[in-house]
DNA sequence: GTCTATACATCGATAGAC
DNA sequence: GTCTATCGATGTATAGAC
């Protein structure tokens, strides 16, 4: 079977390799990955692995690019600034929590690849963030504070209330697996449970961020 | 030289070997940690190490219990529920905020550890908690409950507005690494800098989760 | 392109001298 | 208790047949 990168019905083998170390990756971190293992999901064997890309380090950068991109653009692109704030920050919540719930192992993944260092993880990391990125949290932060200045919300400091925004959304399915060990949880297992409880999750985080707990008098 | 466990000037070599082992295991994880990085930062060489610590997992045993037993105690006995609701409140994003902020990697490494289901780790997290653990959360979910019936504060799903409260509190000194990675940050080096960075953060917690953003009418 | 067999490196663990 | 030297297992990478 010869290798296809053209679009047609079955995947090439480079891509069923690419997906197969994608999860493993991700789950298990550099060093905790094996490329036996790699192989043995992608239904070849470690050979072949190494004739696609050469080295562990090789196929391991490709994924970092491959998750960083997806991850950023994903996010960049459901988001636009239109509509009143209202409007925003209730898509912007949406966006986040759909986003990081598809994907509840990236954040984690990118934040330890990080701690250690390795290699040109960071350098990989800012480059994809340039091309995507890191325009929006700060034209979020420019909204904030154009909402501010014109007194529709309370002063608040925008940045840090963009961290906190972002920590109500990310922290819960970062979080997920140990709250899961600590209480063996009635977990949302059915599709429907699962969509209830995000559209809670979205609901609860607006409306506590936008109204706050006091009551009015 | 002997070991000394007893109370005295110097620390025992035991007492080094796990600060050490704790630093790498923390940083690296399971399978990224090195016996041999752990006995040079231990000023020692690995024959040593395995003489006080029969293997590699004992040893990660050991860390695991003291590091989810200190950080849960030290939260769990910092914080009392006496006094208004909004002193609790401001005790509780204290806490936490100096606490994560203390052990930044603690988190991340609980929750990587745990995604890779390392054998006994799940069994040594539930037996810690129940020792301090998971009775704050839920006494603090009962206070919301209370506050919410008694119309003190508006209508909110208590363990929804924790999960949030958590968020805002933990997430940013767990993303930290990755937002100095984008934004090569002015960081606050200076101590007092960093207090002040705490203090704010603290504040801005508090007064969005209890103000909420929409102006008074 | 795909396989089996094997070389080569790393790391955890032990033996044995002091 | 502490060291040096070394074993054995595991994991990455390559050689070579098909």
């Amino acid at each position: 079977m010869e290798t296809r990168n053209d679009a047609d019905g079955d995947i090439s083998k480079e891509e069923l390799i690419l997906t197969a170390a994608m999860d493993i990756f991700v789950e298990k971190g550099w060093s905790g990955a094996r490329m036996q293992e790699i192989a043995d999901r992608a239904g070849i064997n470690k050979a072949l692995l190494h004739y696609y890309f050469r080295s562990k380090e090789n196929l391991y950068d490709r994924i970092i690019e491959s998750v960083f991109g997806t991850f950023f653009s994903q996010i960049e692109t459901a988001l636009t600034d239109a509509g009143t704030f209202e409007e925003v920050l209730k898509r912007f919540i949406g966006t986040i929590v759909d986003t990081i719930s598809a994907h509840p192992r990236i954040p984690q993944f990118i934040v330890h690849e990080l701690a250690q260092g390795g290699k040109n993880v960071r350098y990989i990391l800012t480059s994809v963030a340039g091309r995507y990125g890191l325009t929006l949290p700060q034209r979020l932060v420019a909204l904030v504070a154009e909402e501010v200045r014109s007194g529709r919300i309370r002063r608040v400091d925008p940045p840090q209330l963009i961290i906190t925004l972002l920590g109500a959304c990310v922290y819960y399915f970062v979080a997920e697996p140990m709250v899961e060990a600590i209480v063996p949880h009635v977990q949302p297992d059915s599709v429907y449970d699962r969509a209830r409880f995000l559209a809670d999750r979205k609901e609860s985080i607006f409306d506590v961020i936008y109204f706050g707990l006091k009551t009015r008098e």
